[in-house]
RNA sequence: GGCCUUGUGGUCAAGCGGUUAAGACGGCGCCCUCUCACGGCGCAAUCCCGGGUUCGAUUCCCGGCAAGGUCACCA
């Protein structure tokens, strides 16, 4: 059979030589072991968790070897195509930190190897699809999506190994007369790779993460081009990690079982292959097993869901890291202040087996990264959260700076060493902040009855003078314990519990909660000096009124 | 079901022929001039199972089992 005839006939039209392609995208420049990544999401308008994850993989990679990484959009299924997905997914990982040096509207940047959007790329894939046609590697497919999937099915009932390969690959085999029939009758067509692998015959692979792997040969003619022309995923996926100079490419491990499909695609176009390194999938517990995060079931799977809830950025950058590298975090606690960049990530360091997505280290991580702050620097922190997210009456608690950071610098302390670990997000200071702000809603019930209750209240109110440091207002609330029988001192109460109604500790909390609403809070006196005298007098008389 | 991958405390994990099997999160207990938080101290909890190889296996080999992934003109 002619072949050339063929692609001639079937991608009608002058195409660049595919050297020219080859100059026109040269081997990078680029140092001694410095690699090119890529992120190549599909604009779903969706941006979740996983693609952070292999995202931060990807970007530690490239730049501690001095290498490339570059962004491209694989938006060959309109199907899934959403308006202002590009947007969302630059900002959303701009918002934690990852930068891309070139690709798809990345500003600044020479962007020497683009197109980065796969549908602005439509002929550079015909190129290289009519060159395999017309070496008699691929081949047109006029078969029905029914006759595949009735091929399917008798594949499954006779439990045969499904798909277009060997015998059932009918049009693999069509006559050069029943070709050209078909194309004169205007029937349409996708084309498929003309598969020269062996499935009985296993090859050693070596993948940069899970290390020497044994993948099976492809002998599915898959389709390459589709009938809109449009690549597929694996063609695409060839032809531009080839022209972009991709070196490595890190992916998640879904990939894995399309891997030896991208082999052959490599080898049929002579292009020399990447480095592949497959990234274990972020799972989730779900009742006795654990599952891949879900879109539908698991709102933390959403970026979105981290800025909604106040995660301070870098918090979750720092936990992505800790699941990727395993040694990250020893080097971490050594080296709080250094930047995240100079840790020496390693891809050889990354996990084989899938991580149990764990919310409650990220709060503590999270915890930890905000402790750090200024008063300032959590103020800006928690005001941008506020001005975005917060309710009406939470964008006013950051309306007066200097009142807000001296409740900041109470609720967190100034001193470096022994910072309070109370906020965890945002929206968690948020609230718990509350009180400060008129805001207040009892959380806690007293744990005294209410005579008890109004005779503390009534008591300390007497006695109350707002110019009083903390000790003297301290020793007070002590006095008005042991006049009411409580034990003024905890050692006293402690070697002898039967002798006293409760502890001091039982008087300071009735004046806790009806100040605050809360049993649980920062130091008392500083609370009451901020609230100030009328604030913390009102709510003394309020008290008493519940 | 076929193929591939993975399997150390509840979670993340170090260790890769001989260890009291690190560390972190979480849990629990105690201490820390009012609670909480911080901090300190301590406790409980692990090598999937069965065969080998070996003087000796968590570490090596084989076989199970379990979990995950994948079998599209989606990526």
């Amino acid at each position: 059979m002619d072949y050339r005839k063929l692609a001639e006939r079937l991608l009608p039209g002058e195409y660049p030589a595919l050297t020219e392609y080859e100059e026109r995208y040269p081997l990078r420049a680029l140092g001694k072991g410095a690699e090119v990544t890529r992120l190549a999401p599909s604009p779903t308008g969706f941006i979740h968790l996983g693609n952070l994850f292999v995202a931060i993989a990807n970007e530690r990679i490239a730049h501690r070897s001095g290498g490339v990484m570059y962004l491209r959009i694989e938006d060959t299924d309109l199907k899934r195509k959403v308006d202002g997905a590009v947007e969302a997914v630059k900002n959303a990982l701009r918002y934690f930190d990852v930068r891309f040096d070139e690709g798809a509207e990345i500003e600044g940047a020479e962007n020497a190897y683009g197109p980065y959007y796969q549908r602005e790329r439509a002929e550079i894939y015909r190129a290289y699809a009519k060159d395999l046609i017309s070496r008699g590697l691929a081949y047109p497919c006029f078969c029905t999506e029914e006759e595949l999937s009735a091929l399917r099915e008798k594949q499954t009932a006779e439990k045969k190994i499904t798909g277009y390969y060997g015998e059932y690959a009918v049009c693999r085999n069509l006559t050069e007369e029943q070709i050209y029939a078909a194309l004169d009758a205007g029937k349409p067509f996708v084309v498929r790779l003309r598969s020269q692998g062996d499935a009985t015959r296993k090859l050693n692979f070596h993948d940069e993460i899970k290390g020497d792997i044994v993948v099976t040969e492809n002998d599915q003619d898959v389709v390459i081009l589709k009938s809109d022309g449009i690549p597929t995923y694996h063609f695409a996926h060839a032809i531009d990690d080839h022209l972009m100079r991709t070196t490595l490419v890190i992916r998640g491990e879904e990939w894995l079982a399309s891997l030896p499909i991208h082999l052959e695609l490599f080898d049929a176009l002579g292009f020399r292959r990447p480095k592949y390194g497959h990234n274990c999938s972020l799972m989730k517990q779900d009742g006795e097993t654990r599952r891949k995060l879900s879109k539908r079931k698991d709102p933390e799977l959403s970026l979105e869901f981290y800025r909604k809830e106040g995660y301070f950025p870098r918090a979750v950058k720092v936990y992505m890291l800790t699941l990727l590298n395993s040694n990250f975090e020893e080097w971490y606690r050594k080296n709080p202040e250094k930047p995240l960049e100079e840790f020496p990530f390693s891809v050889g360091k990354m996990g084989k087996s899938g991580a149990l997505f764990d919310l409650s280290k990220l709060n503590d991580i999270s915890a930890d990264e905000l402790s750090r702050l200024s008063a300032e620097e959590t103020f800006d922190f928690l005001k941008d959260w506020a001005d975005e997210f917060g309710s009406e009456e939470q964008k006013g608690y950051y309306s007066d700076r200097e009142y807000a950071l001296r409740v900041l610098n109470l609720c967190m302390g100034t001193s470096g060493k022994k910072r309070r670990k109370d906020f965890r997000t945002a929206k968690q200071a948020t609230e718990s902040m509350a009180y400060f702000f008129g805001g207040a809603v009892r959380t806690d019930d007293y744990r005294v009855d209410r005579e008890t209750r109004i005779a503390i209240l009534t008591g300390f109110a007497e006695s109350y003078d707002v110019s009083d440091d903390a000790q003297t207002w301290f020793s007070k609330v002590k006095a008005l314990a042991g006049s009411l029988g409580f034990a003024a001192e905890t050692k006293d109460y402690k070697a002898n519990p039967e002798a006293y109604r409760g502890n001091v500790s039982d008087v300071a909390e009735v004046l806790r909660i009806a100040v605050t609403g809360r049993a649980n809070t920062p130091d008392l006196w500083t609370i009451m000096q901020i609230l100030g005298e009328e604030e913390t007098r009102s709510r003394l008389v309020a008290a008493k009124e519940e």
